[in-house]
DNA sequence: CATTAATAATGAGCCTGACTCAGGTTACTA
DNA sequence: TAGTAACCTGAGTCAGGCTCATTATTAATG
């Protein structure tokens, strides 16, 4: 059967990936062992060579695997109709709680980049997943929420930045999820938000505090409606 | 002489150092050859298992040495007298410049932080790097300039994240220094700031404002959908 | 200034582990 | 069930990090 061959081989690959993910986040990369992860995923040394040309490709077939479920999962996580500012602290936290969960996977990513000649590199799967704070701080700004006039990719460099810095703080200090950091990187976001268009120079806290009965209000209009 | 010996090999060392580091930013750290390194700094190749048990340990003292030197030159990037805000912002023009300058050897940084069994390591000169960011805020907060509300590690994360993460940005796109990234980082650093000096609880009161809003907005928000 | 001891340097060769390839096995077709 | 294509295997090759017996250099001593 034409399907069941498929199949098995899909399932081989995938095996593959499996196992090359758990050796590699045991063991780090220079520590692992093409050797054993082929006896963990059950086929012959030479057998991974002929679905990956060699460590370093494996490798990114690894890492990049890790980031299309983590983007699956943050878009599972995101309440599909809740706000922008709603929708950014859950990321934040899905984001923060999967940097600590998989700080192993996530230290051995930047050896993916990593390639003889090329000075910068990005995994298509990585790129895919900054797409997501991407998408909500576009759909920010179309709402007028969020300014238009600070690049959206410097607040996506303070936001999976500030993310990146602070998970690895807590795991060197051997905390767990500290929420205290997303309400803060929240606060600073606010920074980023529409102050009230054409009226320049008034306080930001004033205006953001302004800003959000104006939204409230509209939510209730928008409800008794 | 004594003096002479001890000084020709200290200077064999540092020669040692200066081409280990030029090699590992050609070729990467895989990608360099001990033999290589032994040829620049004339010496043989045995002779660098004199002074460093290993390539890894050679490593970690190429780039602790350069952090040792960037820490120095952070010190002498700052005006003395100048105040809290004003050496932030020559940390962060610093800081900045020096990651997009030696960006090689920064990414390398991660490889020295690396160890078979160890989860997460710290090299001693990048933590005395970090401290420069330390003495500068706390200098602030001893003056009431900045809240003491906010941990110093939470300031500290955001300014080194958003700064590193930028750079790669910069970097990838091939373009130069952006002052404006720090322009932004400084208005968001804004919010650590003591609003009025002496008076408690008035930011408490504000950001508590701003908490309470945000959550009944976020109620609303869920509610409606 | 010999002589000896101690310290430093050398590089041919060892050893590990990523990768190859000649030969075997399985799946499918007629 | 023979033929063929696709797939798998693991013993063997070889690059390159590292060792260590040997040699060179320096310091100490009488």
């Amino acid at each position: 059967m034409n399907t069941t061959q498929r199949q098995r081989l899909e399932a081989r690959e995938e095996n593959l990936l499996v196992a090359a993910t758990a050796v590699f986040a045991e063991s780090g990369v220079d520590g692992a062992r093409m050797a054993e992860i082929a006896r963990r995923a059950d086929i012959a040394e030479g057998t991974i060579y002929l679905y990956h040309k060699n460590k370093q490709e494996l490798l990114e077939a690894v890492v990049d695997r890790f980031w299309r479920e983590l983007t699956r999962g943050a878009l599972a996580a995101l309440s599909p109709h809740g706000s922008v500012t709603q929708q950014l602290k859950e990321l934040a936290h899905y984001h923060l709680h999967s940097l600590i969960d998989d700080f192993k996977i996530i230290e051995i990513t930047s050896r993916a980049r990593e390639r003889q000649g090329e000075t910068g590199r990005q995994l298509p799967q990585i790129r895919e997943y900054v797409r997501v704070f991407d998408a909500i701080l576009e759909r920010g700004i179309g709402l007028q929420e969020f300014d238009a006039s600070t690049p959206v990719w410097q607040m996506r460099d303070v936001f999976y930045g500030t993310l990146e810095h602070s998970a690895r703080t807590l795991v060197l200090r051997n905390q767990a999820f500290d929420a205290s950091v997303i309400d803060n990187l929240l606060l600073l976001f606010e920074r980023f938000r529409q102050t009230t268009p054409g009226v320049e120079g008034q306080t930001t806290t004033e205006t953001s505090i302004m800003d959000a009965l104006a939204r409230i209000e509209s939510h209730l209009t928008k409800k008794s409606s």
